[in-house]
DNA sequence: CTCCCGGACTAGAACGTACTAGTTGATCTC
DNA sequence: GAGATCAACTAGTACGTTCTAGTCCGGGAG
C-alpha cells in the first residue's frame, strides 16, 4: 500500500480510501490510484484489514469433506454470506481431521460466528465453544442453551416419505437409519410415528445403518435376505440410498417395480439424471440462507433460537405403486 | 493477551514467550500463564500473528467441492502441511463459485504458495497468479514456465488399465474420456498408444465424456446401443465409472461377466465395499505429500519443476476375463 | 568488595491496514 | 470581502501480536 501511495505521490490514507471505494477522493486520483495499484499487483492484506477493523466479517464453517449434501450447503453458504457482506471461511472435517481441529482453526481466525454442519461435537465441547462465540448448528438437534439451531423438520420429513409410500399402496416399509448421526433419532421417530399413524406399526422395520453408501448396501442386502422383504425402503440420506439402489440394481431387482426407495437431502446424488432418486429435500439454499441470517442475528446479540424449516418431498423415479 | 498479562501481573511480551513455548520464562510463570490463559479462554489471534511474522506459514489450496478425489487430496494435504509446520487454507470451487474467486480469496490471505487441484484456470490467469506467488498445479499438465506441477503419469496410468484388460483377453475396449478436463488429453493419448501397442488400434474406441456420473452413464448407454458393444470400458475417473456401473447394473448387464469397467483415481467411490472398483490409483497421500514438499521448495526459492509420480493399478472386482 | 554473567522479565517498535481528527485551499453566501 | 462551507487530502494512532534491545537482580569468580 505504501508502494502505491509513493508511486501516486499521495498518502496511504488516501490509497485506503480509494481501495475501499468510500467517498473522499476525487475521481481523477481514484482512477490513477486504481491503475497504479493494478500495475503493481497490489492486493490488500486481509489479515491487516481484519486486524484493524474490530469486526472480522468472517463466518466460520465446518463441514464434512465427503458428504455431497455438505458440499451443496457450503456452496450456498458462500453465496449467502457474500450477499450479507460477509466472507465464509471453511474448515474441513475428515477421518484424519477431527471436528475439534477444524473448530480450533476457525477460532484462531477470529470468526464472528461458527456454523457447524451436521456436527457430532460432544455437549461439553459445544458448550465451551458457544461461550466463546455465537455458535450455530445446522441439521442437528440440541437443547443446549446458547446454541442456535437451523434444521429442517426431520420427523415431518420422514413422515412425508411414509405418506407418499403408503399412498402408493406400500405397507411393508423399512427404514435404514443413520445410527448415531445427528438427526438420526428424529428421523427414526418420525418413521415410527408416521407408520403408526397409518396403522402400520406392525410392518414398520427399522435397521441400524449409517451415513455412507456402505451402510445402505449392507442394510439392503440384509433386508433382501429376509423371508418377506419390504416393498419400500427409506434411507437415512442420499448416500445411504445410493448404496441401497446399487445393491438392488446388482440383484436385478426392479426399482420401483419391485422395491421403492426414498433418500434424504436432495443432494447432488439424488439429482443425477440416471438416478432420479425420490428424496426428501432439505433445500440446501434455504437452509444455508437461514443459517447465515441466523448467524448474523446471533452476532448482532439476538438470542439463539431454533429455526425449523419444512422439508419437501421430491418425487422422482425410484418410487412407484406397489406391485399387486 | 493483555488480559492474560494483567491477570498474571506480567507483561504481554512474557505471555507471548510462554504461549509460543520459546525459552525465556521460568517454569513457575510458565505454568501460571498457561493456567490463566486457559481459564480466560485465550486463543492467539492468528491474523495478528501472521501479520507480525513476515511469513504466514499458510498454504492455499483450491479444490472442487464435489469431487471425491479432491476430498481425499485435501485431507492428505492438511496432514502433510501440518507435518511441515504449515497450515492449509482451503478455498472451494463450485458451479456458483469460480476458480478465480477461490484464488482471489487465497491471495488476500497472503498464502505463501497456491496449490491448485485439477485447475481449469486459463493460461493468462495462471501466468498472472504465478508471477505473484509460487503456484503449483496438481493433477494437471502445463508447459507454463514458473508454474510447478505435481501429477501422476496419466498416459502410463491408462496404459496399465489397457494392459490389464488385454491380458484378460479383451480386445474391444472403449474409453469414455474427460472431455476438456485437465489430464483428459493425456489419458486419451495413453489409451490410443497402449491399444496400438497391442495392435488393437482398430478396436480402440474413444467417446467424449466428462468428470461426472452423468457423463459416464450417458456414454455407457450410448455404447450399449452399438451393434457390437465393447467388452470393457475405461472411464476418465471414478465418478464417471460409477455412472457406467450404474447403467450396467440397471440393464442387468453382469460386471465383470459381460463387461469389465476400470475407473481412475482410486477415490472413496472405488473403495466402497459393495462397488470394489478396479481403478488406477494416483495415491492421494503420495500426491499430497509431493505437492506440499514441492510447494515448500518453491517458497524456498527453488525453480519449479514437473514432478511425475507413477500410478498403480488396483485390481478389484469390476474387471475379469472376457467371456468366450 | 567489585565485576561480570546469565536468567527472568519488560519497553517499545514493528507488521499493513482503517479511521479519527485534523489541514488546506477553493467556492459560496450575503 | 469576511466568514462559512465543502471537497480533497494527510498525520498519526490503533488493532494484537512478535521481536529487538534492553533492565534488573542474584550469585559466583577473582
Amino acid at each position: 500500500m505504501a508502494d502505491v501511495a509513493r508511486a501516486a505521490g499521495i498518502s496511504t490514507a488516501l490509497v485506503s480510501i480509494v481501495i475501499r471505494g468510500v467517498p473522499g477522493a476525487s475521481e481523477a486520483t481514484r482512477q490513477r490510484v486504481l491503475r497504479i495499484a493494478d500495475e503493481l499487483g497490489y492486493v490488500p492484506d486481509q489479515r491487516a484489514q481484519k486486524l484493524r477493523q474490530s469486526r472480522s466479517r468472517v463466518l466460520g464453517v465446518t463441514f464434512e469433506l465427503q458428504q455431497p449434501f455438505h458440499g451443496d450447503l457450503v456452496e450456498k453458504i458462500y453465496a449467502a454470506a457474500g450477499q450479507h457482506g460477509y466472507e465464509a471461511m471453511i474448515s474441513a472435517v475428515a477421518p484424519s481431521r477431527s471436528e475439534t481441529t477444524a473448530v480450533n482453526a476457525l477460532l484462531r481466525e477470529r470468526c464472528e460466528a461458527a456454523i457447524l454442519l451436521g456436527s457430532e461435537l460432544e455437549t461439553d465441547e459445544l458448550t465451551r465453544l458457544a461461550r466463546r462465540l455465537p455458535t450455530l448448528l445446522v441439521a442437528r438437534h440440541t437443547d443446549l442453551p446458547g446454541v442456535g439451531v437451523v434444521r429442517s423438520d426431520d420427523t415431518a420429513g420422514i413422515g412425508l416419505a411414509v405418506d407418499h409410500l403408503v399412498a402408493l399402496g406400500h405397507r411393508r416399509i423399512a427404514h435404514i437409519d443413520g445410527a448415531g448421526a445427528p438427526g438420526s433419532s428424529d428421523r427414526r421417530l418420525g418413521f415410527l410415528q408416521a407408520m403408526a399413524g397409518h396403522g402400520l406399526q406392525d410392518t414398520a422395520d427399522v435397521l441400524a445403518g449409517g451415513l455412507t453408501e456402505t451402510a445402505g448396501a449392507e442394510g439392503m442386502r440384509y433386508l433382501l435376505g429376509r423371508p418377506v422383504p419390504p416393498t419400500a425402503v427409506i434411507a437415512f440420506n442420499d448416500r445411504c440410498a445410493s448404496g441401497v439402489l446399487d445393491v438392488l440394481a446388482r440383484q436385478g431387482c426392479d426399482v420401483p417395480g419391485e422395491i421403492s426407495v426414498v433418500g434424504y437431502d436432495d443432494s447432488r446424488l439424488a439429482k443425477l439424471p440416471h438416478v432420479q432418486m425420490t428424496t426428501v429435500s432439505q433445500n440446501a439454499a434455504e437452509l444455508a440462507e437461514a443459517a447465515v441470517t441466523h448467524a448474523l442475528a446471533l452476532i448482532a446479540g439476538r438470542q439463539p433460537e431454533e429455526v425449523v424449516l419444512t422439508p419437501r418431498l421430491v418425487e422422482r423415479a425410484t418410487t412407484g405403486p406397489v406391485r399387486p
